[in-house]
DNA sequence: CCATCAGGTTAACGACCGCTAACCTCGCTG
DNA sequence: CAGCGAGGTTAGCGGTCGTTAACCTGATGG
């Protein structure tokens, strides 16, 4: 396995590279020339590397739901007997850390999953829900006042919450991260207990 | 002016289901074959109505734009000597009937802005920060802590938690329309407290 | 030192798509 | 009733795009 020192190899830089401009002009906006040109080879050159366009973009989506729920597992196994609202609080930093981290993936992730072909699909779905289901288990033990329903709808809209960060300021306009991580986080929770007063 | 109980134009017809089908699949990802399939006719039966399928998505996304600008100066101009906590519920309630009502809509707003031609583009970008800076204007007023860029910040990210809409439940499955109304509505004043907290 | 193979290249094919051209057919209206 | 414009139709053009084919090259290891 590469270390996170290593260069990064070539079919790294083209999931990556595919990432941006898949968010910036959507999935069938960009042409293969263009992604194999963003890595410096030329388009028919990425087939040395994935069987198809399609496939770039299905390893995109499965790597990042996979790794949010992942990570978010990771968070639950190491919440023994700690209050449901810490564990929560551990939840939003997760998904702040990511959506920040790698905005034009939290951009694919909503945005470009029915182009994918049904079983990549069905797979990225299910770990979607996986992980919808997981921070609406915390989030009811953290407010018992939320039917069921109710807290799903509250985990989206926090979703949507989180998920704003491509908006804000494209580069270096927005303030500090720790100081967009901490407002997220706060407007998250205020969100959630609003949610769940009765 | 055709009132509200007139069949629906041949026009409105196509821009209905325009938007529908792009916020289904993507700009791209629709043929003018199947947008006028949806009204009964033929791809280039369309042309009759519009100069180009870039047209038909211009027009639906400044309609988009100015509607939501048109609505939040009316709300603002009803607004003369009511706390600002009011006036900014009243925009929220605003903003969500729009979400709820207009799925595909809200679906578009912020996915398919690249797609437009400069000029196109550069007027919806206008409307849309007037529309955000009218927000900001009311929130700080109603929470005189936050800095410029702080209330800026959380305007976008309570946007992200209200056009959560079209994630929550694809038919049915969600609560009543005014349940749903009433938590996003919660959920949104919640965020804003919170953000406004020092 | 030669064989192999990973990882490139360019040319080109076939499908699709936006759009135009040319034509048709009603319902008005002078 | 002639004519004309609104609103359709089908055929087809030109460009783009994903993909494949055929070929090249330099490193590597027996």
């Amino acid at each position: 396995m590469a270390s996170r020192t290593d260069a990064p190899t070539r079919r790294e830089q083209i999931l990556k590279e595919a990432a941006r401009l898949f968010a910036e002009r959507g999935f069938h906006g960009v042409g293969v020339d263009e992604i194999g040109a963003a890595v410096g080879i030329s388009g028919p050159g990425l087939y040395r590397h994935f069987p198809g366009k399609d496939a770039m973009l299905a390893e995109l989506l499965v790597g990042i739901s996979g790794q949010l729920l992942t990570g978010a597992r990771r968070r639950l196994a190491e919440a023994d007997g700690i209050p449901a609202a810490r564990v929560l609080d551990s939840l939003i930093e997760g998904h702040i850390d990511f959506a920040l981290d790698d905005r034009p993936l939290i951009t694919l992730h909503d945005r470009e999953l029915d182009r994918l072909r049904d079983s990549d699909r069905k797979l990225v779905r299910q770990l979607q829900r996986q992980y919808v289901e997981l921070w609406v288990q915390v989030v009811r033990e953290a407010y018992p006042g939320l039917t069921e329903p109710a807290a799903r709808s509250a985990v989206h809209s926090v979703f949507g919450l989180l998920n704003s960060t491509p908006h804000l300021g494209r580069a270096g306009t927005l303030p500090g991260r720790g100081t967009t991580a901490t407002l997220l986080h706060r407007m998250a929770r205020g969100a959630f207990e609003a949610a769940g007063a009765e």
